[in-house]
DNA sequence: TCCCAGGCTCTCT
DNA sequence: AGAGAGCATGGG
């Protein structure tokens, strides 16, 4: 893997165990888009970016060294060894899906944003989820370059079910509120999950109103870098049951939730 | 039209 | 402690 700034971009190089579209795409985030073949744009907490993938190239327009190295390198998951993990996987049908979705990377997104958008996708389906999520993010959100940020837990906790209603989130407006305020009130301090272990930052977020097992799984692995939270939806439990017979011992390993993803990009993609 | 969506809470056994 | 109804809304 080689980087390389230049014209206030960053270049990419021989960087194994990556795609944008898999990754940007697999139903982790909500807030990207695919312009043309290759080309992504969409917002991470308050940025906007614009990426490209081309034969072994990856472009992140408009990003210096300093962006790169203190934000995009991190929330892309660059610096991890996927190639490693997929090579150690034993199972077989394990290894399909994997070696299908290798270039699946586990974004490390603000958990704030992850908390707020999982609580948005329960009992919901991905077109519906963006749709909510763009009108969060237009209401209360501050304009920024090409769009506008995600809305911080304080700014959401002065609100009410009536100012929500713009959302058209339905139940789930209650749920948004409970959980901004336990956040704005420091009652939860999502940084501080990071740091603990698995189960004790699990019960945490299972403390908010509409939080349950899947969403605060959610929230681990796609918010708080906690690899081996493995979020069972119903995706995953029809996978498990048609792939595995309903037992796999690798639900419970260090980089669970990679698998995960891997299952349920298999699972979606092939249709089964 | 009808079914269902990356679930959760509440209620009733 | 396990099962089932109800939930808001709208995409397909």
């Amino acid at each position: 893997m080689q980087v390389i700034f230049k014209n206030n971009n960053t270049y990419i190089y021989d960087l194994e165990c990556f795609s944008v579209a898999a990754t940007l795409d697999c139903g982790q985030a909500f807030r990207w888009n695919e312009i043309s073949k290759g080309l992504w744009e969409g917002f991470a907490n308050d940025k906007y970016l614009k990426i490209e993938q081309k034969e072994n190239e990856v472009i992140l327009y408009d990003v210096n060294e300093a962006e790169y190295s203190t934000f995009w390198e991190n929330y892309f998951d660059f610096k991890r060894d996927y190639k490693l993990i997929i090579e150690k996987i034993e199972n077989e049908k394990l290894k399909t899906a994997a070696t299908f979705g290798s270039g699946i990377r586990i974004l490390n997104q603000d958990p704030w944003e992850t908390l707020c958008s999982f609580i948005i996708s329960q009992n919901n389906n991905i077109p519906r989820i963006k749709g909510i999520i763009d009108r969060l993010c237009s209401n209360f959100g501050e304009k920024i370059n090409g769009g506008y940020s995600f809305p911080t837990a304080e700014k959401l906790a002065e609100l009410n079910l009536d100012d929500l209603s713009v959302l058209r989130s339905g139940f789930r407006a209650k749920y948004i509120l409970d959980a901004a305020r336990k956040v704005a009130r420091n009652e939860i301090d999502l940084e501080k999950l990071k740091s603990i272990s698995t189960v004790d930052a699990r019960n945490e977020l299972l403390k908010i109103y509409g939080v349950g097992n899947k969403v605060a799984d959610c929230v681990l692995l796609f918010g708080l870098n906690h690899l081996d939270a493995f979020p069972k939806d119903v995706w995953i439990k029809r996978a498990l049951l048609e792939m595995f017979g309903g037992e796999l011992k690798e639900t419970e390993s260090e980089f669970a939730g990679v698998y995960q993803q891997y299952i349920f990009y298999f699972a979606r993609e092939n249709k089964i």
